[in-house]
RNA sequence: UGUCCGAUAGUAUAAGGGUAGUACAACGGUUUUUGGUACCGUUUGUCUUGGUUCGAAUCCAGGUCGGACAACCA
């Protein structure tokens, strides 16, 4: 009756060097650069991280990777900090390679007593000339051969800010002629005159990233420096340092990174439509940032569940923005207060209901609950708003709903049969006039009348107006990335519908920012930000599955 | 014309020499006061060619296809 998980590649890994003692304590991290917002991708980094020591011990730090001062910002450490802990996960050390500035340094001082690493002070030009290319080798710096005393006096001057921005820069000395790339002298340090968030006007030179990342995973004593498989060739370099440095051996091992349909995930590309205006920020509901999953009413336990679901392998991967969807519905299906409101209304007048009389109905909150999540009032009277799609003058083959002479349950309320309707000059149907059944109410129906349609529906005189947001995909094509031309000419004109005058029901007045809902037959819904106490904004989260073939 | 990584239904992901399974999607049905949920069912797959073996998705070799690598970015 074993129903055992298959375990993923690195979990496997996990496990080996966990069973064979090579570690007792699993030490994990997530490094973001604090440059941008996170975004799914990053959700699935950070679950792996936390799950991993969360399921075998151990712990996971929160590592700030910051060593390009010109690009990071203490508004992006706060807002990543802010999205991992609303994803549900708590690090152990809040830590910073740039803590690690005064270690770092002496690591270069040790590779160049070690004969390991040089000044060089070639331009950009010049280094990129003598690099050679993925099938040809390179050629040795002419400065490759300096005295030790000479690298360590250069070097020194380096950091007392003696030189400009890209006179010099210190490299490792390993082979220009390798394979790879990046062990053809890589550039360790660079001479940079900015001021850095967190060590202001310190330094004026800075490690790059391979002088940074693996050196701090060894201080900190990671066991598994997991990272996307784009860093693969780097792994060679990382190892080198360590060896060479002589400092606790961090591994690294790589998995795919997410792509998902019908979105961009590159933080270039997001960058680029905030700042051209094409979303309203990086927390726009559209965005696949956190914080904008979080402002569209995703749940971190569904955000969790997703990367969950799309599993670790090695293999690039596309991954359907339906299973997304899927795991937000399944866990709002369970958690989100059914509600009525009424996106494009029509209206519907009870003739046999006395004008000007309203009665309380009693609503069930949340049938998937055990209790079904407690009730609430709604008032009902003899003139409603429903959904103009819920009517057809001539209905087609299958029709459940409203159309003359047919009949449908009111949600909570009673029957009503379609008498007649009222057209405006244009054709437009503007009132639907019906009669109902005093004995078909809900919970009593003595009617013995059976129907197949419900819908859904606001009293007039009780309805409160708020505004709908609509959410479509971002993008028209699945796959932006990879069409002719710029990401940007597939944005998609409707990924934003905004509908100012919705009717909701009266209990979503009270509405917070936390609350999640599920409008009735129109999907899940929660509150904006942008409410004020005089004009709600509801955002769609995701529409109901809709099994539902239109006539056409 | 290099090095490295990868290839299982539409999309993902298992099976680690012994029945190709699961999820999402799609399609059909039952239930239903949400055309929702739940439940049941159907369709669809091992890149290719050889080899090893009683037996290969799995091991080996060649090929094909996809991706990464020439930032003083991470």
């Amino acid at each position: 009756m074993s129903e055992e998980k298959s375990l993923n590649f690195i979990e496997e890994i996990v496990e080996n060097d966990l069973n064979s003692g090579k570690y007792k304590t699993l030490v994990t991290r997530f490094p973001p650069e604090p440059n941008g917002y996170l975004h799914i991708g990053h959700a699935k980094a950070i679950c792996l991280n936390f799950g991993l020591t969360q399921k075998y011990g151990g712990y996971t730090n929160l590592r700030f990777d910051d060593t390009n001062p010109v690009t990071e910002k203490t508004e992006y450490v706060n807002s990543q900090q802010e999205d991992i802990k609303w994803l549900g996960f708590t690090w152990k050390n809040e830590l910073y390679a740039s803590n690690y500035f005064d270690e770092l340094y002496a690591f270069a001082v040790k590779l160049i007593e070690k004969g390991l690493a040089y000044v060089d002070e070639s331009s950009a030009d010049e280094i990129a000339a003598l690099k050679g290319t993925p099938t040809e080798p390179g050629k040795d710096s002419p400065y490759r051969n300096r005295s030790m005393e000479e690298n360590l006096d250069l070097f020194t001057r380096m950091k007392n800010g003696e030189f400009g921005d890209g006179a010099y820069t210190l490299r490792a000395k390993i082979d220009m002629t390798s394979p790879n790339m990046l062990m053809r002298d890589p550039i360790i340090y660079r001479i940079k005159h900015a001021e850095h968030h967190r060590t202001g006007n310190k330094w004026c030179i800075y490690p790059m990233y391979d002088f940074a990342h693996g050196q701090s995973d060894s201080i900190e004593n990671i066991t598994h420096s997991i990272c996307t498989l784009e860093y693969v060739s780097h792994r060679e370099l990382y190892d080198w340092f360590i060896e060479k440095l002589e400092i606790f051996p961090s591994k690294q091992y790589e998995f795919a990174r997410l792509n998902l349909t019908s979105t961009v995930m590159s933080k270039r590309k997001l960058l680029q439509l905030v700042n051209e205006n094409l979303v309203n920020g990086w927390d726009d509901p559209r965005m696949p940032t956190i914080s904008g999953l979080r402002r569209r009413g995703f749940t971190p336990k569904s955000v969790r569940e997703f990367c969950e679901r799309i599993g670790i392998a090695k293999r690039e991967n596309l991954i359907e923005l339906s299973l997304l969807e899927f795991c937000i519905r399944e866990d709002l299906n369970k958690s989100a207060n059914r509600v009525m409101a009424v996106l494009d209304p029509i209206k519907l007048v009870i003739t046999n209901y006395p004008e000007g009389q309203s009665e309380d109905l009693i609503g069930e909150n949340n049938p998937e609950a055990e209790d079904g999540g407690g009730t609430r009032i709604i008032p009902f009277s003899n003139e409603l708003w429903i959904e103009r799609e819920d009517f057809m003058e001539v209905p087609a083959k299958k029709w459940f709903r409203l159309a003359p002479g047919a009949m449908v349950r009111l949600k909570f309320a009673y029957i009503v049969k379609c008498e007649d309707f009222v057209k405006d000059e244009n054709g437009q149907v503007t009132e639907i006039r019906c009669t109902y059944f005093p004995d078909s109410k809900s919970g009593n129906d003595t009617s013995g009348i059976n129907v197949k349609g419900t819908i859904h529906w606001v009293s007039a005189a009780h309805a409160k107006t708020a505004e709908i947001r609509l959410y479509d995909r971002l993008f028209t094509s699945e796959t932006p990335d990879a069409e002719e031309g710029d990401f940007k000419d597939y944005l998609n004109p409707e990924s934003l519908t905004v509908l100012p005058n919705a009717y909701i029901e009266p209990a979503l007045a009270t509405a917070d920012l936390d609350s999640r809902y599920q409008f009735i037959r129109k999907g899940y819904f929660c509150l904006d930000k942008d409410s004020t106490a005089e004009k709600l904004v509801f955002n769609r989260t995701v529409t109901l599955k809709d099994t539902f073939k239109k006539p056409n």
